[in-house]
DNA sequence: ATTTAATTTGTTATAATATAACACTATGTA
DNA sequence: TACATAGTGTTATATTATAACAAATTAAAT
């Protein structure tokens, strides 16, 4: 085969679950995701997970760690996700990605009494979104 | 069988896995604990995701979500997990306990922009610890 | 242009993590 | 006692994720 990604550098797989997880409005889990790219070509767990390590890793999405499960980056010029916040509804089970300097920038600077430094974060906020919390 | 738990509340199962937790010095996985039960009595998964249900619940325990592993808390009096952080070496993959009381007070009051309250957070850090960084 | 090194792919198999379901037992309280 | 609630033991299975390896593709270096 010729040329096979676009000027981002993502190959064919890559593109495709990408294209894929921005098309969704929730977070998707990996075998849903699996299941969706069959038509496409994908057939097994690793290229799936493969390509999910690459978009993790330059950061075109992130891992929901505690739904288990993969969302778009917000940011259009996220360039490595070092620094996620997420709202997550306990209800539905909407998230959103928090996008706020202040918050990053504290987070960012945080310092334990150890006086480690930190490289990444993440954080999850769960709560009952406004939808759910006015049923 | 008569009566089978400590003042405390907990069951037999549930102590035998806290007991198991608190030991280590590092967070434990489920299949670990599993392993390391069974001298115990307890013998399948449910017994063990069951005792590590509750423990979480009463806030004996956290669930260090990017490791999929339990820790037991620090907080002596800790009832409820619904503030946590953690610092995790990517290294040697130490994980500590962050309490720290500005960082709690920050988050637990930090509102975002859809004027969503949250009743809970989960936070991880990532770095290097003081040991492996001189490494 | 050809070789090389690094990366990605396709594939099979399997490991690791977690829950469903059900009959039963124990406990706390009325 | 009777009832409600929670926990138990058990089998089976669902869900999430990675190991391993040969082949193909790509970028870059000769």
């Amino acid at each position: 085969m010729t040329k096979m990604h676009k000027e981002n550098n993502l190959t064919k797989n890559q593109q495709i679950v990408l294209d894929l997880i921005e098309k969704s409005t929730e977070p998707v889990k990996a075998y849903s995701i699996l299941s969706n790219v069959k038509k496409k070509g994908m057939k097994a767990p690793p290229q799936v997970y493969r390509a999910l390590e690459k978009l993790i890793k330059v950061g075109k999405i992130h891992k929901v760690e505690s739904r288990n499960a993969f969302i778009a980056c917000k940011n259009t010029n996220c360039e490595v996700s070092n620094a996620t916040a997420f709202s997550i509804c306990q209800a539905c089970e909407k998230v959103t990605e928090i996008v706020n300097s202040k918050l990053s920038k504290y987070l960012k600077s945080f310092q334990d009494s150890t006086g480690m430094k930190y490289k990444k974060y993440n954080l999850e906020f769960f709560g009952l979104c406004q939808k759910c919390k006015s049923k």
